[in-house]
DNA sequence: GATGGCATCTTGTCAACGTCAAGATAGGAT
DNA sequence: ATCCTATCTTGACGTTGACAAGATGCCATC
């Protein structure tokens, strides 16, 4: 990271990752282009091969990165069912590269156990917020609850990344969320 | 559509959006090859050019198409803002390639005159369902309402599609839906 | 401190792709 | 009968992901 151009490179493997936030951003995750992250990290066409051997490996590193900074938004906002759904649209808005790669499976490996680790510690952070409220019914409800606090979270996330809201939602999304979100916890 | 080879295909428009339901189906949106496509309906490589322009062209179509069925599958539904919400999902499963294409605008020009109005159709139809229900409280409240009824069905057609939700909802999406959405509803 | 091993990166190549330009074909109007 | 034009083919170009083979330099070992 010296700004010095060696034959090493010396951190291809994260500066290869931001760029690939970067041209998510920009393009999307389907129009990724390995050539493209290999010059904007100034190496040659072939390098990112090696670090993750083809696209869908970079795209699995992504996921599994995704998940595992969600599961730790997901902790920090506490027992708070609403809060976590706010937190849960907050991390999509400003992760939104990692959020758009998490959920096309069919891009990365869906089956490494780096990344079913990391989802599944994801998937743990969710539910510990639902479980923590009052029970009530029949088993089995608890697990339709999050089904029902997940689907609405992801779904405005989802909404709003596409650009599918209407501009009367408002331009700060955990606000908007709050409005949206808290018309399930009643 | 005599399944002689005749110069003219005949229906190649109609061909090609077929073959690409099926491969869409098969690979994904971004996947999608329009060589592919030539190839499944029997043409030659830059036939699909003809009739979309460009591969962004024939997205357009898809997701036109796509907004359309909804439209009808929503006012189909009726008044019932539960039943409309399982339509949406029911949809979502049973034309996966169309709802993925729809709601990848990056994927397609979101700006193209018919499909604008084919997707203001099917926003006003979603919206009906909830303006049938009571109006509590402040204006405004009944966006509100539309967009969270919108966010949950949405989330959970997504998260259905995209294989992240657990074994355990079962394999008829309508039912598994109709258990989480009426949450909502309460 | 020299040497060898090995991860890292480069160079060269290939088939497949989207797109464009130019030409061939045929159905229908005049 | 003739032309017009939409439809489809052929050929080409630049880009991409992937693979193979070679170049480079760090690091442990002696």
């Amino acid at each position: 990271m010296t700004g010095t151009r060696t034959y090493h490179h010396g951190d291809l493997r994260r500066a290869l990752l931001a760029a690939a936030l970067e041209a998510i951003e920009e393009v999307g995750p389907a129009a990724l282009s390995l050539r493209d992250l290999a010059r904007r990290a100034g190496v040659s066409h072939a390098a990112p091969a090696h670090h993750f051997g083809d696209k869908a490996g970079l795209l699995t590193a992504l996921a599994t990165q995704g998940f595992e900074a969600l599961a730790e938004v997901l902790a920090a906002s506490g027992d708070d069912l609403l809060a976590a759904g706010v937190a849960y649209v907050d991390f999509a808005v400003r992760h939104r590269a990692h959020f758009e790669v998490m959920f096309r499976p069919e891009l990365y490996r869906a089956d490494d156990a780096e990344l079913v680790a990391a989802r599944e510690r994801a998937g743990s952070a969710l539910r510990a917020g639902v479980s923590a409220l009052p029970s009530r019914g029949e088993p089995g409800d608890a697990d339709r609850d999050a089904l029902a606090a997940w689907s609405i979270a992801h779904g405005f996330a989802t909404l709003w990344l596409a650009g599918a809201l209407p501009g009367r939602v408002g331009e700060e999304p955990r606000d908007a969320a709050r409005e949206v979100l808290k018309r399930l916890a009643r």
